[in-house]
DNA sequence: GAGTCTTTATGATCCGGGTCATAAGCTGTT
DNA sequence: AACAGCTTATGACCCGGATCATAAAGACTC
């Protein structure tokens, strides 16, 4: 999973590249960029939010490990977004993990000045609002999925919505679904072996296709 | 379920009684306080976001339907809170729809009202910032919990979450649970028969105590 | 206080997806 | 080229919670 050859399918969630917060504010507000490697722990879950984090390039997962070593993914985030920002704003300890995926860059800006930023620049802060709003329309999605649907339609939901921020036209297109069966079942809550088997039946029956072994949609 | 007596058990959130934005200003950028009965729509599932909503008397419930007609609870809201403000401002449909659980009055202000309040008030705009986050922060609890743990721990966490809302002195006094097992199925996503086996094997654990059918933790 | 509706309760049955074991196919590394 | 470590694959088995049925207890209405 770790090291999972998404990049190479396709420029991943090429709308993205525009940051959240654009480089010449991150500097002038004293936000620095530091060099990350993959596998590299940003933050940990339990920890006090300290800083404003925006990834220039790479990628990295946020997540929960249960008792028993399973992992759920709460969100994966690629260059020009942001994360980390509810815990820093709405002043609880960090609820999940933070690890790359790649080797990559990552801006840190402390909190006081992030704050500052805010103030000063209402268009950054609607802007953030925005990306606060769309993670909880994601999280409202996954949880009624995971809360009542079957393994089919939890697939089919999670590959519809990453098909919609990565096509240019949804409809028309097929893409390729940029993730390992792995990391499909720690974003649906479900195990690998069922989604291996899912997406085995679905190819069957015709509701999508299978390029090597990759998805395609 | 929509008649429980809720608020006869304590003052519902108490705290939350501040209101998100206070009444005066609402009232100055063209709010109208809205009466409303009981089991009221207040907006419809994949319905276009027009109004910010504040509760100032009685609570709504928000929630989806799956086809087969079982209901997922997305969140409740008491008198102070605001709600539906992430499909107005990340500019998508309402991913769930609202009702009223009792009679009360409800704040309605149009858009761009509201975006004009945020752009003139720091101090709100950030307040509404820490209630989106925390609104993460539970989707990201029930989702962890939802995902990967057993009835028990479901149950166990929700009440614990509340009772955190609640409790002056959440490690000493103990509360009783202001919902009905249907409720805490329906936020759960467990069946009522699950609830009430679960409480009852609880019960019988000394896990929590029943005052009549009423879970006291 | 009769009648209706909601809530709690309990037993029987079922089955989807988790668990475990095992293996083959790929990818990247040295 | 060989090896390690993911990733995909498949079968066997099992079990927890969903489903279905039925009913008693409370709560609210007139």
């Amino acid at each position: 999973m770790r090291n999972s050859p998404v990049i190479q399918y396709f420029p991943i969630f090429p709308e993205k590249r525009k940051r959240v917060i654009p480089a010449s504010l991150l500097q002038s507000y004293n936000a620095r960029l530091a060099k990350v490697g993959k596998d590299q722990i940003i933050f940990e879950e339990g920890r006090k939010a300290l800083e404003y984090f925006q990834v220039e390039e790479g990628k990295v997962k946020m997540f929960v490990l249960n008792p028993e070593g399973q992992e759920f993914t709460q969100g994966i985030f690629a260059p020009g977004e942001s994360f980390g920002e509810p815990p820093l704003l709405g002043d609880f300890p960090y609820p999940s993990s933070a690890i790359t995926l790649e080797a990559g860059k990552i801006w840190r800006m402390p909190k006081a000045d992030f704050l500052q930023l805010l103030r000063d620049n209402f268009d950054i802060h609607m802007k953030l609002d925005q990306v606060l709003c769309r993670r909880l329309q994601y999280k409202s999605m996954i949880l009624t999925e995971v809360s009542s649907y079957d393994p089919e339609h939890r697939l089919l939901t999670i590959i519809k919505y990453f098909k919609s921020k990565i096509a240019k036209h949804p409809s028309k297109e097929k893409v390729i679904v940029p993730f390992t069966r792995q990391q499909l079942a720690d974003m649906t809550g479900l195990r690998v072996e069922t989604v291996i088997r899912t997406v085995k039946k679905m190819e069957k029956e015709g509701k999508l296709t299978l390029e090597g072994h990759k998805i395609k949609y």
